[in-house]
DNA sequence: TCTTAAATAAGAACGATTGTCAATAACATA
DNA sequence: TATGTTATTGACAATCGTTCTTATTTAAGA
């Protein structure tokens, strides 16, 4: 919700055109779940995404969406907020620091910058709420993925 | 594992006695269970935690971990990677773009700040891999919330 | 040491996600 | 346009992570 026409119709078109190219069949189901996806705002889970679709598309399953939301990622159409499919994970560390994350395996590794922690929050960014804290998360692949053939194997190595 | 003794030792004071101070009671359990995330360079689950506390503690329960995890967490004592408790969320906004996090509720709003897309990232991060985009993570509290008495309820509005 | 409330372990229960399979629909081809 | 092939769907069972319940144990103050 609240995506302009111009931008929703610009995602259905990239949508249309990378599905084709993957040879996957564009399904109802599949254009609805995208469409709800493209044209919100909000970052919703897959429960929010499901009861949207179901106002156009009564009888889609749960499962359809489920499928469809990491057929999504796989096909680098959508990202999700933090890591996918992955658990709940703890950082003891109370400093001020900032994350690399390995986008395969989900190896996270703490790092410092004074320059980072000085950074300003563009003012616009308050309409939002107050500001706590912030912090860079940098997203790449690990030495250990990298070093592996398997580019789409991304278990393991969660430490 | 692999955070220095001297950094373990200043996080164990910190926690008897942020411990002390909530009046909540300091068993071996949860002593053993906040040394392993005080020393854990690689942010944990709490299948992971459990697994190493019982090295020293066999008896101990899978929910005793999960328990204990929350409570530091209310205590402040340690943190969560991405939104905790929550369920996967998705974005179909593939520009550059950074994320504004409520603290309560978990609403997330996208911002946009050339500045920020610019951001220098330390060299030293290359050590752990290679880099393919970065973001910041505001986290606040976002003014339904923040319009809300009741600052220890932290569900709903997950919009 | 004794008392009492809080914390624990164990296992049942719950909720989110995934797997299985028969029925259906997309798409290539005729 | 009709048909065959194969991926996809929906229903429901199964699985896995997390939470709840309860009887038992334990920390901490009297």
């Amino acid at each position: 919700m609240e995506i302009s026409f111009k931008e929703t119709n610009k995602r259905m078109a990239r949508f249309e055109k990378a599905i084709r190219q993957a040879g996957v069949k564009v399904t109802i189901q599949r254009l609805e779940i995208f469409r709800v996806i493209a044209s919100s705002i909000d970052h919703p889970d897959v429960e929010t995404v499901y009861e949207r679709v179901r106002e156009r598309l009564p009888t889609v399953s749960l499962d359809t969406v489920y499928r469809t939301m990491w057929m999504l990622l796989d096909l680098g159409l959508i990202s999700t907020l933090g890591a996918s499919r992955d658990r709940t994970r703890f950082d003891a560390n109370m400093e001020n620091h900032h994350h690399f994350v390995c986008s395969r395996c989900g190896l996270t590794r703490d790092f410092y910058s004074e320059e980072l922690d000085g950074i300003k929050i563009p003012e616009s960014v308050k309409d939002f709420g107050s500001i706590e804290k912030a912090h860079l998360e940098v997203v790449g692949v690990c030495k250990q993925c990298a070093a592996k053939p398997n580019p789409k194997a991304q278990e393991e190595d969660t430490s």
